[in-house]
DNA sequence: CGCTTCTTTCAGAAATTTGTGAAGTTAAGG
DNA sequence: CCTTAACTTCACAAATTTCTGAAAGAAGCG
């Protein structure tokens, strides 16, 4: 059994889950770099890294690993940390919030909003097309308050079947 | 005023829209092409184009259009018609269908889930790695149900708001 | 059945993105 | 303060993606 420094695991499977859950990630849009740091991350036994750590066990450099946590960071998918006086840093997974992250997205969706808004302006509201925008606008807006209301629920259904994690 | 074709409409403004709603869809991901012929079919008059009417607007060439269509068309975010008895194909927008597409994502969620799986049965549903991948696919599967129940809301608002459209 | 018109496929050029090594920056610890 | 360990930034090389022109493929129409 192939084991790595000292977290006791199977390094091999780990090291499959991360790659293919990472592919996912991918496929779905995410930076490679960033989907397998994050999924290194989930899969680590506390949730908890640090840039050497990551750097070693995907075999990338420190700019990569850099690059990816900036990214993950910025979209609050992962937390930095910094143990005081130590110069290293470690990230970490929020059990139960990197994905309203995921899924959320709200600068996203703020962003396609304003867009639309302003195509609803300029082609005019009583124009066909500008009837058209405006539902889809109304959409997201729709959806956006949606979101909340699901995340709400899933934090109830979560401690029921998990506990308080 | 810069008016195009038959449309009546101004085409400056309609390409602002579409350049730069094209963008934030990029931005979160879309392929460009795509983006952009998605973007213009919102914009237009009917919700309705013929690849020629995309190529001249967009000023790409067939072959983008055929890439990005065939995209959109796999995604379900436009669905291609053809008038009986013509060799023109033509690309609808349905107004009320797309965003299912958009948020839906089954298949993609179904894959994260798939190899969520993997995950915890590789790594040991005992281990504290195994019960953090449980939970994030406790999480999707979630979300999975919750999206449909979302949709219907969704329509009752839009009839009420929109009426049968 | 061949002509014509439209769409798709394909190979390659161009542009973009990605990841690295190396230099630069910050801060702990002597 | 100087050293040293860590992270970050930057310029570049490599890989990938994107879009095009050209050729091939369908399908109506005579």
């Amino acid at each position: 059994m192939t084991e790595t420094a000292g977290d006791g695991r199977d390094a091999e499977s780990v090291s499959k889950f991360v790659e293919s859950f990472a592919a996912q990630l991918v496929e779905a849009g995410m930076q490679r770099m960033a989907a397998r740091v994050f999924a290194a991350l989930l899969a680590s036994d506390k949730g908890v890294l640090t840039s050497a750590e990551l750097g070693e066990q995907l075999q990338i450099s420190p700019a990569a690993v850099s690059g990816a946590v900036r990214y993950l960071a910025q979209t609050h998918m992962v937390s930095r940390e910094r143990e005081p006086g130590s110069r290293r840093e470690r990230y970490r997974v929020h059990g139960d919030q990197w994905y309203e992250a995921l899924t959320n997205r709200e600068a996203v969706l703020k962003r396609w909003e304003s867009a639309l808004r302003e195509g609803v302006t300029s082609l005019g509201a009583d124009t066909p097309a500008g009837r058209r925008l405006a539902e889809t606008l109304a959409f997201f807006e729709f959806v956006e308050g949606e979101i909340a209301a699901m995340m709400e629920r899933w934090r109830v259904h979560r401690e029921k079947t998990f506990g308080q994690g």
